[in-house]
DNA sequence: TGACGACACGTGTTATAACACCTATCTTCT
DNA sequence: AGAAGATAGGTGTTATAACACGTGTCGTCA
């Protein structure tokens, strides 16, 4: 295995600066984690998008999200957030319906089916978040997400 | 600005888990910096793995690479290294040709036009990476090398 | 030597991402 | 009231990602 960057890609100079190595480490790092999500979350014939967002409608409970909200709450973004739920509800994961007096929206609700979804992968993204993160310490994962932070504010 | 992740995706819940909080953030930082460089990018007319792979091209230097070498050094990993390349041939900023004594080799090289990109590109992308990581000191920035290594070293 | 498996690439196809554009609804301002 | 702009959402199209499979080349071993 690996130890550094530098060798895991095989790259021969040096890099530039931190800022450089720190650029290619978190997408090394993001692509890595997304990977092995994938793999467990493919299982279950979903996407890391779709896992995504089919928790932020099971955190929003009964009265559903509209489309642009759910789009704006996506880890990564997406620029059509319309055949991400199109696909959702295809599946019977989630309904739509357009309810509201204002007949622009559209609320999206998960279904029965998708929280028993959910409840069953629960402890399996659990077990895959240990595996993948268990072996660094309470303090050192802290410090590593202040960082994050840190880098997001005034990026 | 939003200060904190939870804010950030509008979280109601606080995280289950350091290893959870850890992950999302991860993957969020990744897609905030993955979307400033694409944007950057774009108006070359160059994906991020594009970008990726001339430097990786650029590194080997005038040897070249062949495919699954390249498609190993990637950052982010593709399961189509074929018409990645393909693009990078059409748009004449790589050449591949079959020539080794090996005949199933196909070397891919970098042409004086990807190098010229390239190099209009090397100051643009310092910039960025300093204006998207400039921000914290040099000493947070191994910090945060370090920790990612760790999370990918027997992840 | 020739059959077999491994390897390096490429191709065909489907699904999804990405982008521009369009429709319907609402708000606001004259 | 009615026009203009903003907002929410959908559609059409192209490019790319993802996956399975096919072709040619090489090494090996009976």
């Amino acid at each position: 295995m690996p130890t550094t960057l530098q060798e895991e890609i095989r790259q021969r100079k040096p890099f530039g600066s931190a800022e450089e190595e720190a650029m290619l480490s978190i997408a090394r790092t993001a692509a890595v984690l997304d990977h092995a999500a994938g793999e467990v979350l493919k299982q279950h014939g979903l996407t890391t998008t779709q896992y995504n967002a089919l928790r932020i409608l099971r955190g929003a409970g009964t009265e559903g999200l509209c489309r642009n909200e759910i789009r704006d709450r996506l880890i990564s973004r997406v620029p059509d957030a319309t055949r991400l739920l199109d696909r959702l509800e295809e599946t019977g994961l989630v309904t739509r319906s357009r309810e509201g007096e204002d007949r622009r929206f559209v609320l999206s609700r998960i279904t029965p089916a998708g929280l028993e979804l959910l409840a069953r992968l629960d402890p399996e993204v659990a077990g895959m978040n240990r595996r993948l993160l268990g072996h660094l310490s309470q303090g050192k994962l802290r410090t590593l997400i202040d960082l994050l932070g840190e880098v997001r504010n005034q990026g």
